[in-house]
DNA sequence: CGACCGAAGTTACACGTGTAAGTCGTCGAG
DNA sequence: CTCGACGACTTACACGTGTAACTTCGGTCG
């Protein structure tokens, strides 16, 4: 477009002694001056020069040949096997939009890879070819020590995870699952109930999250004499939910807390249909979700849910960008951010 | 873990000079071996002493110096800037984990990235640096021939864009939307309905998706002589869904082709609430959605909705490999899928 | 017996970049 | 006038691969 040789005439790459060659200097002072140490080393004049040349020609440095000289990227690969997709939603669309465009701001280049593997090392396999600066393995199976320490022997300056346990060598993200259990569980014990289930998937990839969710409540109940804690398996379907709903004045609860907003309204929906009522009033079932979802302000009625607040994805990239200034840093949790509960009309 | 020198004894990394020492043989066999060219080039009991001396090193092929040594690598990259991320949801995390799967297959690995950038130049300029073999650019604003060109200058193989008109130089991915809303219209007015309103989200980033679905919806009503069609805002909250609810006597509108499911639970349930019957039946408004997700089964009455039957991730990826190893193919629009309606209870 | 050939490897270069170390004037101080 | 210091660059090497071209060597054929 701006390139003076003619739109067809130029499939030659246009590198960075490309850019020396039309300023009439060394490819080392392109070098210097496009990534800023020219200071006292490249007069003013030249700098200038130098600017132009890669700005009409359209430069663009070889982010391989970089991480090459540099033994690492500047990529931070974010892992989220292809098994884990139910854990995709809104929640983590937003996620994933602020952290890659506050790494964007850091320098680096965030990316998102999904590529089921067929074990921890194959799939550590995969991500070290990339030689990124810092993994991020967001759920999935966990990485176990031979997977970080290949990462780490391939350049990998910090390997961090998400779920509550990291293998050796890894930092660990730590978003308290138990704590969802807690609050929903403590909202409903305060409001009276006693016999409390918890619906927890029946898919098993997301047992890591559930059961934690699980513990919480028991937690909460513990404290309560009498209190008892059920759980309750259910498949992300209407037919699941319609036989779980059949089973209920066997079960004799009072009260339920759902993995997710979604398992609510599916349950919620299957206990309407089967004749029995839902609501925060004493006699009915009262149902507590997760997530916060637009659809639990849209049910009827409205659900009662426990909401993340996760710490801002700008935090969560200036510690990636921390821990990889600093590889030595000794493996430690973070922690991510807290739950607290939204009542509405369903608990 | 299998590494003779001790646990913490190598900081050295792993190279394919050090297999080839390993070994007992020079690198470039190494090389011949490991990608499988070795054919009538080294003997098998060499091969195999190559192959177990990577197996105990944990020797791992750098990307960088592959791509940089063959031009480019065997990244493909699928751009989705963040500023699209409403469009993220299951459909979405569903074709994404088919899509990379596949790619690994054919020995590419696929890359999310979701950076904003300021303009198409400057986020083709981003996406260069990673010399990508193919760019996949998913939503946002669209590319432009700048940018197409930054990319092929840099030795991108094919660029695809998703979205009716692709920028010259680029293929496109075609699913037209138009035909959402024919299929839509065309099951409306079979019912009778000729006073239909289309809702249209008000946030811009949808427009590319939601302009083509209304113009489908037109399309259809065209070969009705009386039938009304008429564009409706609405942004994803229930104020406005409320809103929109309280003007409808005035429009005085039969049926509603919502653009999502979304969309058309938010719609559908501030009618009720203003005490405005939703359904089939004549009299009652009738309702249509989009994109069949959970939702629709869960909502009373069960959302009548147009469901995308997409081409496999595979076939998509097969495309792309197809477009690689023939870069001079002519740009072209390749069709991904077609719409069909899932009659339910609400229309 | 010499020419030729194929099998089995090896040598050597190129890819694009960052940076330590070197060069070459010029200017100021002694 | 000499010498060192300094500004403004350039030279040269390293990073890890892939592959074309070359070597070496035992065997075959004319």
């Amino acid at each position: 477009m701006t390139d003076p040789a003619g739109p067809e005439a130029t499939p030659t790459p246009v590198t960075s002694a490309a850019v020396a060659r039309r300023a009439g200097v060394s490819r080392a002072t392109v070098s210097y001056v496009l990534n800023g140490q020219a200071a006292g080393r490249v007069g003013a004049r030249t700098q200038a020069r130098v600017r132009a040349a890669a700005e009409e020609l359209g430069y663009v440095p070889h982010a391989a040949a970089r991480s090459l000289r540099a033994g690492r990227g500047r990529i931070v690969l974010l892992a989220a096997p292809a098994d884990a997709v139910p854990a995709f939603g809104p929640l983590f669309a937003d996620f994933l939009a602020g952290f890659q465009t506050a790494l964007h701001h850091l320098g680096y280049t965030g990316v998102l890879h999904g590529a089921p593997a067929a074990s921890p090392l194959a799939a550590a396999r995969d991500w070290a070819e990339l030689r990124p600066a810092a993994v991020l393995a967001l759920h999935g199976p966990p990485l176990d020590a031979a997977a970080v320490e290949l990462l780490k022997r391939s350049g990998t300056a910090a390997v961090l995870t998400t779920g509550p346990q990291a293998p050796p060598g890894a930092h660990a993200l730590l978003l308290d699952q138990r704590e969802a259990g807690l609050r929903a569980g403590a909202h409903l014990l305060a409001a009276g109930r006693r016999r409390i289930g918890v619906v927890l998937p029946a898919d098993p990839r997301l047992a890591a999250f559930a059961e934690p969710r699980l513990a919480g409540v028991r937690d909460a109940a513990a404290a309560h004499p009498g209190a008892e804690v059920r759980p309750l398996v259910l498949a992300r379907t209407e037919e699941s939910a319609t036989r779980l709903a059949a089973r209920w004045p066997a079960l004799g609860l009072d009260a339920v807390f759902a993995y997710n907003d979604e398992y609510a309204m599916l349950l919620l929906r299957a206990l309407q249909d089967a004749g029995r009522a839902v609501g925060a009033a004493p006699g009915r079932i009262a149902v507590v979700g997760a997530d916060d979802l637009l659809l639990a302000r849209l049910l009827r009625p409205r659900l009662t849910t426990v909401r993340a607040e996760t710490a801002a994805p700008d935090r969560i990239a200036h510690l990636v960008d921390a821990l990889i200034r600093d590889p030595s840093a000794p493996p430690a949790a973070h922690r991510l951010g807290t739950f607290h509960l939204v009542p509405r009309e369903s608990a």
